[in-house]
DNA sequence: ATCGTCGTAGTCAAATTTGACCAGTCGCCA
DNA sequence: TGGCGACTGGTCAAATTTGACTACGACGAT
């Protein structure tokens, strides 16, 4: 999976509706442009693609209230919802070395019960001792380790990558269970997108 | 950059000569099917590609020993080992999260001599550094972070994972200035590829 | 004898991603 | 007052990746 499909249907969630530049701006404001190279033609694409497959709406070409292009407006229908919720869970749980699905999901995760939340990466760190235990088997060869040389190398990083990964999650699963941050049916929902006119707290 | 090129061009180079078939075997035996994800059609395509591109020269269809379709036999020309040796330092160097590309540069980095390793290797954590403060600076909003609220474990994921990419690496660095290894003009070098009629030493 | 399937070698269409480009508006400052 | 650069909104061709499929020979089991 690409972080693209769900960045942009959570992007589309947020707003109720958007049109392609307000998705771009968001994944820009979150600073998905730094670990997701989306750029704007995967936007788009994805935009018009999963329209095709019915998860976006398009409601027709709102004449660009300041000129230029015409704009096309989407909103999430019914399948969009479960295609997001769908790719949020994958996203939180596998473990397939694509840190900007992480991101992408840990962007969202609030938008799950708090319990599923903690579930879920508790999974994330079932598959990561999974991966682990895979790698470590696979580069073991049967003469004991060392006429591997220095593809030993490439196995000692994944194991040390995994073993980073775990700690973190272990402690996000943590602070999540202790309480932190305000998730699904908790009241106020945090809401990571600029209100009109506002400004953008973050320096660049 | 995406690793398949570099597997790719490094498979060829220790052949000699390959065919597609050839390199498809190495790169899973070196384990690369499991964390660069190279389908065959990326592997085929690369070698098409690159033999278009001068990079690799295509002797033409030796009609297969075994029956089968006839195959096309691959060796690196001048601009390919060149082709080579850039990807294979843009690998070591720079850090942009995929761990796969990683992964190649380590399998292939004994093709350096050591001094060169280890410099590329304090450039990478250089590397790692500027992301790491980039990162931070990028998530930290003018009144103190807090108002970010789930969205800075973003931040605090990225920051882990960087640190400890430099951890790793750092211990790479060093041994490899311990003398671990046999690098580029230091006798026997070591050589990741089957022999004809050897066993594959690793357990599935 | 023949059926299934494993290994060898590779192709192909469809989906996606990349990177460059287009065209209009707005503010501003010289 | 006109030109420059930034912002808005998007298109397009080319490159790449994915995933499924083809074809043939050998080999063991039935």
């Amino acid at each position: 999976m690409s972080a693209i499909r769900l960045l942009v249907l959570g992007a589309v969630k947020q707003h109720g509706r958007a049109h392609g530049y307000q998705v771009r701006n968001d994944l820009e404001f979150w600073g998905a442009h730094e670990w997701s190279h989306a750029k704007p033609g995967s936007i788009y694409h994805a935009l018009k693609q999963m329209a095709k497959q019915g998860l976006l709406h398009a409601h027709e070409v709102a004449p660009s209230a300041v000129g230029g292009p015409p704009r096309v407006e989407y909103e999430l229908t019914e399948g969009g919802r479960e295609e997001y919720f769908a790719l949020l869970r994958e996203a939180l749980t596998t473990y397939d070395q694509k840190m900007d699905v992480l991101s992408a999901g840990i962007g969202f995760i609030v938008d799950l019960p708090r319990e599923e939340a903690a579930e879920l990466l508790r999974q994330r760190v079932r598959a990561l001792d999974e991966w682990r235990t895979a790698v470590t088997e696979y580069y073991t060869p049967e003469g004991g380790p060392g006429q591997l040389g220095h593809i030993g190398e490439i196995m000692h990083m994944w194991v040390h990558s995994a073993d980073a990964g775990k700690e973190w999650t272990l402690g996000l699963i943590e602070r999540i269970e202790g309480g932190a941050y305000v998730f699904a049916g908790e009241g106020e929902p945090f809401v990571g997108v600029l209100a009109e006119g506002e400004e953008n707290p973050f320096a660049t």
